[in-house]
This record gives C-alpha cells, structure tokens and sequence, in this order.
DNA sequence: AGGACAAAAAATGAATGCAAAATAGGCGGC
DNA sequence: GCCGCCTATTTTGCATTCATTTTTTGTCCT
C-alpha cells in the first residue's frame, strides 16, 4: 500500500483555520486552495494516485466538491485525470520542467519589460533593498535567505508590469515548479551564486534605466541560466544539504 | 428574460457529432470542450449567466458533469463563478483586453525566442509560403483570409518553439480573445495592413537568421501595435463591415 | 401609482445512491 | 514456484436527492 497518502497526523491544514490571509465562502474554492498546496508542498508522492475517497475523510466533505476541486487542478497541470482510473500526481518529466523554467522565463521577461513602463522609482528603491538585502544572505552563504529573497525580488518585478492576467499565469507556472523544489530537494549550486549576482545587478541596471527590451532579454537569459543548473541538478548527486526551514 | 440562452436552435453541437478530430472518452471532458467552444463562439452574451438546468437538458446531461466542467471553465477564465449566484460570462474590461494581449505578446515573444533554437529549414519555408499567401490576401483585400493566414503564422512560430507547455497556455489565452473577436465584432482595421505586412517581414528575416532576442523585440512589437489597433475598435465606430464567412 | 415586505418559486451547493469499470485476491494449471 | 484466469471488492463516474440561498412575484400599505 505504497499508495496511501503518508499520514503524518497533519489533518491537511486545521478545518477552522481560514489559512494565511486569502477567503473563500464555498466550499469547493475552500477545499481547492487546500487541495492545491497540500500537492505543491509534496504531501503526495510523485504519480502517486490521489485517493478521493480518503481525502474525503480527511476533509471531512463529500466527494462531489473534492471532485470539482480536482478537475480544476488537473486543469492547472499539477495532477492529471486518467479515465476510470482516477487522479494522479503529475510526474514531471526532464522535459516538462525545461519547458516550464523556458516558459517562466518567458514571462518574466515579459514582466520586466511591462514593468519598465510603468514602474516608480520607490518601487526600484524597494528592489535595491531587497538586492542589497540578498546581497548579505550571498555574503553570509545563507542559501535559504538568499532564495527567498531571490523570489521575492522577481515577485516584486512582476508586480511591477500591473497586469494581473500575467501574475495569476506566473503564479500558476511557478506553483507546478515549487512542487518539484518541495519533493526533489532542488537546491541550487553554490557555483551559481556569483554568477547569479552579477545577473541581478545587470537586471538592477536595466531596470534603473527603464531599458525595456534589454532587461527583457537579461531576464530570460538568467532564468535560462537558473533552469540549466536546476536540470543538471536533478540528474547529478547533491552537492550540499538541503536549507532547514 | 434577457438571460435566456439565445435559442437558435442549434443543439450545442450535435451530441452524436464528436468534434472535428478530437475525441474525449470521460462525459465531463467531452462536456467541456463543448462547453468551451459554445462559450468561445459567443453564443452566451457578455456577463449573461450560464443557466445550469437550461444546458443540462440540451446536452442531456446531469448538472454534476456540468458543474465540473464549469469550474474548469472558471479556471480558464472564460466564465467566473459566483457564490450562490450561478455562474456568468466573463465580462473583460478594457483593461483585461489590455493585459491579454500583454500576456500574449509576452508568449508570441517568447516563442519566436525558443523557434529560433530549433526550427528547421523546412519549417521556415513553409511560413515564407505562408507570408506570400498571406500577401496575396493583402493584395485582394481579402480581410478574412488575410486573418486566417496571419493566424496560421503565428501558430507556426508557436509550434517551432517546440514547447508544449507553451503552446497550450498560448491556446488558452488565445481562447479568451476569440471569445471577445466573436462576440464583439472585431474586425482589424485597414490602415495597419501595410504597417503589419513590413512586421512579418521583418519577423521572416529575423527568423531566418535565427535572430532570437531580435525575434523576440519585433514579435512584441508587433502585437503590441495590434493590440493598440484592437483596443481603438472596440470604443470607436466601425470602419469596414465584418469579412463575411 | 410606487415602494416595501413576504411568500412562492427557482436556482445553487453539497450529499447520497447506483451502475460500470478497474483493481485486488484467490484459484487452478503448467 | 510462477503465470494466467476468474471472482470479489474497491473505486470511479454520473444521476438523483436534499438543504439553502437567491430571485421572482404578489400583496399590502403609504
């Protein structure tokens, strides 16, 4: 039974607990928000089947919202709907996760150059800071604090480009990505590190000057970059321990 | 009772029919994509509601496929669902038609980026073949062909880009606008015509040199130049009568 | 006549029930 | 001992049913 959901006692985020900050009056959206982390974090292995009816119970619902919830993330591209055989998790293939890094760089490029018209200068102000603070976890080899201020400094450029049709795809993209980060222990390679900075600064650059076209194309190529050391990394040994939360 | 489905007597395609070449073996799944092109055509007015128990009985159909179906559709962004209020067309505002033209430029842009990786010889001489049909239609006047064939183009450069992942989010976002070309009476205007022909070529030339950030620049361009034409029509009075089909 | 309130009607959201398909388990054969 | 086949159980897919909520309609009052 190497299919059952592994029960660490965690009843799939508190029943009464309403998450972080986000609502949602019916219960079909409720159990999907739940549904969709609890898959992005890794809870359910791989191409493992996604037991409805157990999920039921957990949930404490009935099968037709968890069924509507599954169809909509089958949609997203995170499980997928094999007929008469029910949900599995999306195994992503080499290719799918090179595709979807291209197609993440795609769209942050694109940001970057939305953002180049109609960015303030306190916005950049705040992304310097957020360099300079990543900057210091770099220094402090803090591999942790220095990705997740990474993140939110690209998050940050794609609030920029105010368009919320393109956030809400990014959102998506980066979702299916960050299930792999969860259960492939995705760590990033110290080599890159450097490299990476010196992205960043010419993305800062770029950026300053509202150089539209050219932050575009540095965008894709470091994400380019990101995606070549990422894939590598999957098929290679890990070169270091994974950042402790 | 403005909220009645259009009654034209047209039975949602015919149930017996099964598409063009497309085939679905789950009733949701079939539903859907039924669903998703009676949407797309423009056959529910703008903001209408989408009455559950009137579709079931034309599709003959329970409302529990229906639903799942509309909770993709949601997903899509094709329909929204509100609490207890049923589901309705989506009504995009000016500045969603902005932002999805964006998000479209951004992965046309991104395609012509990726093609330039990996098409081949063969590939380009078929969208030159395209291009000078194309022009054949310029030179007739023939708005409708002319369209048809600049779609063509476009979907080439797409499939070049060899990214599955890409293609499909290109063709969900593409849905949305065809929805809006459809219901909406949107017809291109004369005057971009010879302006638009001077892009493609400069995208064939690009292309031929496998000139991928170059690609990348002009394809932005260019449908960022079709959006601001778009967008005029859709305040503006028409210029031409819609192409006949 | 117009508007507000209230009851009826209809629609939605979720649970349950049922037929068909798939999976698991047991049995016999080789 | 291993493989294939047949049956029992589980699981899936869809229809149906039930409880709320919304919308409509009718009536009464100002």
């Amino acid at each position: 039974m190497k299919s059952t959901i592994p029960d660490t006692g965690i009843p799939l985020a508190p029943p009464a607990d309403n998450g972080g900050d986000r609502q949602e009056s019916s219960l079909h959206g409720e159990i999907l928000l739940r549904l969709r982390d609890y898959v992005v974090e890794g809870n359910i292995p791989d191409g493992a089947r996604v037991p409805e009816r157990q999920l039921c119970e957990m949930l404490g619902i009935s099968r037709t919202p968890l069924r509507e919830a599954l169809k909509v993330l089958a949609a997203e591209g995170l499980i997928e709907l094999l007929p008469n055989r029910g949900a599995r998790v999306r195994q992503l293939s080499q290719r799918d996760l090179e595709e979807l890094f291209d197609v993440m760089a795609g769209l942050e490029s694109l940001a970057g150059r939305l953002a180049c018209e109609a960015i303030t200068d306190e916005e950049i102000t705040a992304i310097e800071q957020l360099h300079y603070e990543m900057y210091g976890h770099y220094l402090h080899r803090d591999m942790h604090g220095y990705f997740q201020t990474n993140q939110r400094i690209h998050e940050s450029i794609v609030a920029a480009a105010r368009n919320e049709t393109l956030k809400t795809a990014y959102t998506n993209f980066a979702g299916r990505i960050r299930r792999v980060r969860y259960s492939a222990n995705f760590a990033r390679k110290r080599q890159r590190w450097a490299e990476a900075m010196r992205e960043h600064e010419a993305i800062l650059d770029a950026l300053r000057r509202r150089a539209g076209s050219e932050l575009s194309d540095i965008l894709f190529q470091h994400l380019r970059n990101k995606r070549v050391a990422a894939i590598e990394h999957l098929t290679e040994p890990q070169e270091n321990a994974p950042a402790s939360p």
